[in-house]
DNA sequence: TAGATTGTTAATCGATTAACAATC
DNA sequence: TAGATTGTTAATCGATTAACAATC
């Protein structure tokens, strides 16, 4: 139907939109507009507009926007309502702080698996989900319709956890390795490289 | 001396650069191309270069660039050099797995303080850093000499520990916690919002 | 020298901002 | 109705890509 591209910087912004109406719906908001959800984004209005603009009219002129109906369209956009199930692969430090992740639950997301490989780990059990051997996997994924993986292994493993996944058929990878992983088209990857954002934090500090 | 500002799309690419440099030292290479780098960057050529040329001339026409050279360059553009203090506050499962950050060393940083205001955990060692109390920040981070803090703590707990690191003068915050923080223009912020990551996610695979 | 590859200028493409008619 | 605010077209700004001279 809509055969336009929405480029990477909007799509970056939706959840941001997502998390601020979420916000405005706690206060009691029944309509907020632009202008405001700009204020509070530090964004201009006229972006905002531009944005949703892209995926219908969500707004009334001279009104603004309900709250509730446009948190409701942009969890829609998002495919938040699809309610994706996730498994986490490699238990460590960052793989139970991930399996704890609150917003998982706020953004509709189901945790539905942990593998690990490690004989320690397997059989324990985070946030009421018991951790498996990788080896399972693949009978798992199947039964429990696993749709996203994220991958929270050491560097050296995470090209071979993508590949178990691919066979898997999952549809996306939420990778927190730092490496470029190679997948086939079909399957999404988003990279989570934590060390980007430190590095770039270093580059502002540096200036002064 | 050099004016011109860099765009944060360049700067979000110098850290995947000096990345790329780290794993081509480690394979021993000594001199690479844009072409190569690009090629295992997935970027184009010429934007390698230009990203590059707004620094300096690191590369030699008709050879490319040395390996060690460049990365010791990026490594000095992004500060990496400054070998920054980091101190992190809320050690929940978050801060545990951001302690034991492995690239924290691979980057240069060092972990100097671990910060938190629960009273079962002030006292822990974790990553050989024990957990001091909130309540220490202000003399710890001139001790210590912070210059940049990390917060892991819950949104509604943010915005007071990144008021707290104002006042104890540090310099820059790397934010884990999904809100919009307030601080002195003079103090830069990173937020690390997963979140945004994972609806991005949702959405490229909602369309297929 | 011939081939390769950088650094840089010019051309293109895309995203943001400005402006305003439509309308609640 | 008058005021407010959206949705959208036009103008601007910025970033990427193409092209090529310089030179190792």
């Amino acid at each position: 139907m809509k055969e336009q591209t929405i480029s990477k910087a909007t799509i970056d912004r939706l959840p941001l939109y997502y998390r601020t109406l979420r916000l405005a719906q706690d206060d009691g908001m029944d309509i907020i507009s632009s202008d405001e959800l700009g204020r509070r984004l530090e964004l201009t209005p006229e972006q905002i507009r531009k944005d949703l603009a892209l995926f219908g009219q969500f707004g009334k002129k001279g009104v603004g926007y309900y709250v509730n109906e446009l948190k409701f369209n942009v969890g829609k956009i998002l495919g938040l309502d699809n309610h994706w199930n996730i498994a986490i692969v490699g238990i460590g430090h960052l793989g139970v702080a991930l399996a704890n992740y609150q917003n998982f639950i706020a953004l509709g997301f189901n945790l539905v698996a942990l593998f690990d490989n490690d004989p320690n780990i397997i059989g324990k059990t985070v946030n009421h989900v018991k951790v498996k051997s990788i080896d399972e996997l693949q009978s798992c994924a199947k039964n429990l319709k696993i749709d996203i993986g994220v991958i929270a292994v050491p560097a050296q493993f995470a090209q071979q956890v993508a590949d178990k996944l691919v066979k898997a058929n999952i549809k996306g990878i939420w990778n927190f390795a730092p490496v470029k992983m190679r997948v086939p088209e079909d399957v999404k990857i988003v990279n989570e490289d934590l060390s980007v954002g430190l590095s770039r934090l270093s580059y502002y500090i540096t200036g002064k």
